[in-house]
Parts: structure tokens; C-alpha cells; sequence
DNA sequence: AAAGATCTCAACCGCAACGGC
DNA sequence: TGCCGTTGCGGTTGAGATCTT
């Protein structure tokens, strides 16, 4: 064991001790967060900065969430997955008490693992119930709601989408290009993603339909207009959204 | 009871974004 | 405008816990 304390010293690895986190606790509750670079000099402890932010956001800070994930916030992690991969500190955002780590942790071995396991059982038999297997990320792409350019969008190797000016719209994902907005747009109206939720679930309860989930895939899917995802038409709700 | 396999999750690492100069 | 320091994020690792044989 290291000494604690010298920060002049060795920076400390490995698991926090309880005087640590009483340290690292005592010095949050009287100055607060941020300037992580000068917490470990101000408060005496042989860790990096990366170290204390991690500590306190994932164990110290108050509020914080532990044990099993409820059913729903399990599904409210899979519709957000759904909607926006593996952003996990947006994810988490909607999570209360729960933090990004929680929740990456979480799906890495619940979900994907679990995923991963049905797709063994049945890789040998027969193919998968969906193929196609992609999270649309936003990627960063200048576009005017107004102008009419479409330039060609497709996934490419890694799941991203690009533009290449040999694939024809209908051989892209089928989802218009203003769907593929950049993330600044997403980011700025993530607070609205929250209301979107509520009012298309209240309008689908209305019309007797409901959300589909599950499936453990991350396919966002389209079939002549509509996706396997939300039941009503995609580009409805980004229009909402960029509106 | 013991050894090996598997699972869980806290912590680390690397990188991109951001902001100040 | 480019550089540099800082922050925040997602992917990965590894130690400890738990399960299986």
C-alpha cells in the first residue's frame, strides 16, 4: 500500500481506500466540483484528476443508485439505446442515480451478453431475425431543413453512415437525410427526447398501439417508411425534433 | 472442499471536444 | 488560427465474487 497523502508522490492505482473517499468526499462538500486538476493537490491525494472525477461521479457522489436495474428503467435504457446508442452519459442522463459507467456495465453484461448468447444458440440453425444490425449515429453534416440536397447516405464498415455519391437513396438506410442530423442538433434537443416519448406513447395508446422493443438487437429498421422500432414513421419525429 | 470457469463492476486508458490564450 | 491544458466520454481491463463441476 502507498502512502496516502503526499501528492508530490507516486500517484496511487487500483481501488479506493475509505480514508480516500473520505478525503476526496470532505474536499468535494466544501469547495464542489470541477477544477479535477487541482483536487488532488488541494486535497492531499495521491491520485490523478481522472481518478477523483471518476471516484466521485461513480461511487461518492450523492444519490447514487445501487443495486438491480428496475424493469423500468431497464426498458427506458432500451428504448434510449435504441435511440442513441452507446451514449451512455446521455443514456444515463435519463436514468436517475444511475451513471454512465452503471449503465455501460449494465448493458455490457446483461444486454449484450445475453444478446450475444442467444445469437450462439441459434447461429447453427437457422439466420438471425435481424440481419441488419446498425446504430444510426448522428455524425456531423451540414444540412438545411429548406434545401433540397440529398446526398446519398449509407452505413459504412463500422455502422456509421457516410455519404458516397454511389449509393442511391433507396440502397441507403431507406431514412431521409434529415434524419442523419448532426450531433450538435441531437444534443441541443435531447431534453425534448423525453417528451417525445410521452406524447407518441399517448397517441399510440390512443390508437391501440405499442411501443415495440426487445429483440436484444440495436436495429433501428425501416420498411416503407415506418420502422420495426417506433411504429410510426421515423422522420416524423426527427422533424419534431429539428423543428 | 477445491479448482477452474464465468460473471460483475470499479477503475484505467486513450482520444476527441472544448475553451482560453 | 493554432497551440496547449483540461474535461468528459466510451472502450477495455482485471481483481474479486460467484457459480459449476
Amino acid at each position: 500500500m502507498k502512502p496516502i497523502g503526499n501528492p508530490s508522490s507516486v500517484v496511487r492505482k487500483g481501488a479506493w481506500t475509505a480514508e480516500e473517499d473520505m478525503i476526496l468526499k470532505n474536499y468535494v462538500q466544501k469547495f464542489g466540483e470541477g477544477k479535477w486538476h487541482l483536487v488532488p493537490h488541494k486535497a492531499g491525494l495521491s491520485r490523478c484528476r481522472k481518478s477523483c472525477r471518476l471516484r466521485w461521479l461513480n461511487y461518492l457522489t450523492p444519490d447514487i443508485k445501487r443495486g438491480d436495474f428496475e424493469k423500468d428503467e431497464v426498458d427506458l435504457m432500451h428504448r434510449l439505446h435504441k435511440l442513441l446508442g452507446n451514449r451512455w452519459s446521455l443514456i444515463a442522463g435519463r436514468l436517475p442515480g444511475r451513471t454512465a459507467n452503471n449503465v455501460k456495465n449494465y448493458w455490457n453484461t446483461h444486454v449484450r451478453s445475453g444478446a450475444k448468447r442467444q445469437k450462439e444458440k441459434h447461429k447453427d440453425d437457422e439466420p438471425s431475425e435481424h440481419p441488419m444490425v446498425r446504430v444510426i449515429k448522428p455524425q456531423p453534416y451540414t444540412f438545411s431543413k429548406t434545401q433540397n440536397m440529398y446526398p446519398p447516405v449509407a452505413p459504412n464498415d463500422r455502422g456509421k453512415l457516410i455519404t458516397s455519391p454511389n449509393v442511391g437513396f433507396n440502397n441507403a438506410l431507406n431514412i431521409s437525410p434529415q434524419f442523419v442530423s448532426p450531433p450538435t442538433v441531437l444534443d441541443d434537443r435531447i431534453d425534448d427526447v423525453d417528451k417525445l416519448f410521452e406524447d407518441y406513447e399517448k397517441q399510440m395508446n390512443n390508437d391501440q398501439v405499442a411501443w415495440s422493443f426487445g429483440g436484444g438487437s440495436d436495429v433501428v429498421e425501416q420498411e416503407d417508411g415506418q420502422n420495426i422500432l417506433f411504429n410510426f414513421p421515423i422522420d416524423e419525429v426527427m422533424w419534431s425534433l429539428l423543428d
